[in-house]
DNA sequence: AATTTCGACAACCGCAGGCTA
DNA sequence: TTAGCCTGCGGTTGTCGAAAT
């Protein structure tokens, strides 16, 4: 029952772009026996082809009404109402097109012009509907600045404080890795001096060798958990999370960026005041011996003592150690 | 000058429905 | 009636030349 089937899978069949020679050979088969049954085509025209693939290539290319070149302005826009009518059904549109355009030719340049104006212009290329305004809209309608939230200082646009987040994220980072080359020297036990952790209550500590550092840091200690000098410690200690969502920023309700003298460090409000940060990788178990090296565990970092921290900086400034610490940090 | 990236478009793939032996 | 080929269609991929680095 059936069809036999004409065409074949088979490997030896080419593929791939047409040659010029093939071109002839097929356009003379069709203007001298016309367009039969196209699984003989490639037989009759000596093409080592399969029959769908001469389909497409007489349909697409060689057809004698197709007309090529550029699209003009009025195919153009009948492309985009008919689209807009029709959908995806590129057959359909091409027919309805005056010119001899194809399905494939009309699809192409809708895929690969049309849907790029249409979006300068705002314009889903899909849907037909305005699109939703994009981040770029929001930033460019937006005031251009910020309040901090601690201190009600103007300070950044919204792009500049997503750029600061990311540097300050890195700087996070940097710290976790400093901590983790101050474990290290000290198990080395060279002669590179290390920081001493502080025992100070209500001091929020940054190096904290538990899994827990940068936790629950208490505002009203009136000290930061900020990396090096930060103007945050002068900030009144009553603020609350209400306060924060008052400012005009759309990000001050989660994220305040404190301008100081060194950097920024974007700091997460909770509802009781605490200053939160998320906790960073514990660079070694709790029960290692740097437990010793910092006895309460922790590190005060900047804020109002400058001695805590120094050491530490001291590796950070120091010409003999920039160089190996840059080579680290890249 | 060499290499990489990007854009345009030709060609292929696979599915669905029609057709036919 | 039915198995299976043929055709049309839309989505996807591959190729090639231009531009950028």
């Amino acid at each position: 029952m059936g069809r036999y089937p004409c065409c074949k899978e088979s490997s030896e069949l080419k593929k791939g772009p047409w040659s010029t020679d093939e071109d002839k050979k097929l356009a003379d088969y069709i203007h001298e026996n016309g367009i039969g049954n196209w699984q003989m085509v490639p037989k009759g025209a000596g093409l080592n082809r399969c029959g769908k693939s001469c389909r497409l290539r007489w349909t697409n290319y060689l057809r004698p009404d197709i007309k090529r070149g550029c699209f003009s302005e009025e195919e153009e826009d009948m492309i985009i109402q008919l689209h807009k009518q029709l959908g995806n059904r590129w057959s359909k549109i091409a027919a309805k097109l005056p010119a001899g355009r194809t399905d494939n030719e009309v699809k192409n340049y809708y895929n690969t012009h049309i849907k790029k104006k249409l979006m300068r212009l705002g314009i889903d290329p899909i849907t037909h509907k305005p699109l939703p305004p994009n981040l770029n809209h929001l930033l460019n309608n937006l005031p251009h600045n910020y309040y901090n939230s601690f201190n009600n200082n103007p300070i950044i646009s919204p792009l500049e404080s997503i750029l600061r987040l990311q540097a300050n994220l890195t700087q996070m980072a940097n710290a976790q890795l400093l901590q983790n080359i101050a474990q290290f020297l000290n198990n080395n036990n060279n002669n590179i001096p290390l920081p001493l952790a502080q025992n100070n209550n209500n001091v929020p500590m940054l190096f904290n060798n538990n899994v827990t550092t940068f936790d629950n840091f208490n505002v009203e200690s009136n000290e930061s958990p900020l990396l090096f000098d930060h103007p945050l410690s002068t900030t009144p200690n009553s603020y609350s999370i209400e306060s924060v969502l008052d400012q005009p920023s759309p990000m001050s309700n989660s994220l305040g960026f404190v301008p100081g003298n060194c950097d920024l460090v974007p700091s997460v409000l909770t509802s009781n005041n605490i200053l939160s940060l998320p906790p960073l990788v514990s660079a070694t178990p709790e029960t290692s011996n740097s437990d010793q090296m910092f006895p309460t565990g922790a590190m005060q970092c900047g804020g109002g003592n400058d001695d805590d921290f120094s050491a530490l900086e001291k590796i950070f400034c120091d010409e003999g150690n920039s160089s190996l610490l840059e080579s680290i940090f890249q």
